[in-house]
DNA sequence: AAGTGGCACAACCGCATCTAT
DNA sequence: CATAGATGCGGTTGTGCCACT
């Protein structure tokens, strides 16, 4: 049951490694490389099996393993991706370097859920539990997003939640412009609101200042979502937005449609790239290729940009599939300077360290090598093209 | 001193996916 | 295309340590 064949085929041994058998495997794969798995073992001279050899290797002799306790900065980060992709531990251990899926799992079971908790935030939702108890009273909605949302605390969700149902933020008061805004097109008021379902909680993490223009996000009630492009025409200089960044941008499947060529294609995303770095009105369109409330987010494993080469045309599937580690390690990093500097707001998890500032924080030097997922906010600080996002049903 | 519970960590198990044939 | 083996991932369990009673 679950043991790799080769265990069966001889006895192995089990349980804790001994030092003589790290060293063996060690030794092995510093001069060898570790190759096929499954011959490890034996090359190395070890009663193990394969599998048992790559978890040792992976979890613990990795010389590029950072070992020691978790720093604040680090528990944050755990959270908040959390938050964003579910229980994809090696997706999270991803924007961690050093640190293993599994040292995260344990983390997060032994340690972070109880924290939340304390703060009586839901582990599995990021709602709040009074919330969370609503939703459980409720009678059972034919609502999808609502049966997701009341989740049993034992429950953990596969895929991570709509950010709908995560938890209101606070954002900064310095900016005059509304940035978050739900996919009812709410905006937000006393410096509270829910992020949006649209753009995840990247964006609503964040509003964007480029230079001394704020970029902004509207929204309709039809679940559109605009970027409102900054006001000097300076700032588009260099500006561009590739077909990568909008996987970024919206990991579920959607169309890209511009409206200034109606029959964009893939190439002529290009041509817009290009074309249009200098234009304040250029226009493009999302649509979602499936039900948008249904698959926001849980698709974003098998996430494609479908370009519709003709509005009466079916979609054409993008060759290029990204996986969600993908998004996360797509290097957009601008560096911080002062053009793009971001201005962070704070979560319900600054409760945790309030003092912890949020992917600009320059403190936060051991997030910058690789660089953090959230630093992905800082691409529309530097792509100020006008272009809706419209998520529609299925087509 | 012995028993117990909580905790952190390590490893195993079962399944899904990928890949080679 | 079908299949088997390899690999990767997430859930779960086992183990040792420590504090407390």
């Amino acid at each position: 049951m679950g043991r790799h064949s080769c265990c069966y085929k001889q006895k192995l041994r089990k349980g804790l490694w001994s030092p003589e058998e790290d060293e063996k495997l060690l030794d092995y794969i510093t001069k060898h490389g570790h190759g096929c798995w499954s011959s490890v073992p034996k090359l190395a001279g070890l009663q193990r099996c394969g599998k048992s050899c790559r978890l040792r290797w992976i979890n613990y002799l990795r010389p590029d393993l950072k070992r020691g306790a978790f720093s604040q900065e680090e528990e944050n980060m755990i959270i908040e991706l959390h938050a964003v992709l579910g229980n994809r531990w090696s997706q999270i251990a991803a924007q961690l370097p050093g640190r293993t899926d599994n040292e995260i799992k344990n983390l997060w079971n032994s340690c972070l859920k109880k924290k939340l908790r304390q703060r009586s935030i839901d582990p599995n939702t990021h709602k709040p539990l009074s919330e969370v108890e609503k939703d459980k009273d409720m009678p059972p909605s034919t609502d999808k997003t609502n049966q997701k949302a009341s989740l049993g605390s034992n429950e953990v969700p596969a895929k991570p939640l709509p950010s709908s149902e995560r938890y209101p933020l606070e954002v900064s008061t310095s900016s005059t412009q509304e940035l978050f805004l739900d996919r009812f097109g709410a905006t937000c008021h006393d410096n509270t609101c829910r992020p949006s379902d649209v753009v995840g909680p990247y964006f609503s993490f964040n509003h964007f200042n480029y230079g001394t223009t704020t970029i902004g996000l509207s929204a309709n009630p039809n679940a559109s979502l605009s970027f409102i492009p900054p006001s000097t025409s300076s700032d588009l200089n260099n500006s561009t937005i590739t077909s990568s960044m909008l996987h970024s941008i919206f990991p579920t499947h959607v169309k890209l449609q511009s409206n200034d060529n109606p029959s964009i294609s893939s190439d002529a995303v290009q041509n817009w790239e290009s074309n249009n770095t200098n234009k304040t009105n250029a226009s493009m369109q999302f649509q979602s290729s499936t039900n948008f409330l249904e698959n926001t987010w849980g698709v974003a494993d098998s996430a494609k940009v479908n370009i519709n080469k003709d509005s009466q045309v079916p979609l054409q599937t993008e060759q290029e599939d990204l996986k969600w580690s993908e998004y996360l390690n797509t290097p957009f990093i601008l560096g911080n300077t002062p053009e793009n500097q971001i201005q962070t707001s704070q979560s319900i998890y600054s409760e945790v360290k309030p003092e912890t500032g949020f992917i600009t924080d320059e403190s936060c030097t051991s997030w910058h090598h690789p660089p953090p997922a959230f630093q992905l906010s800082d691409i529309y600080s530097k792509n100020l093209q006008r272009f809706s996002v419209t998520f529609g049903q299925t087509l």
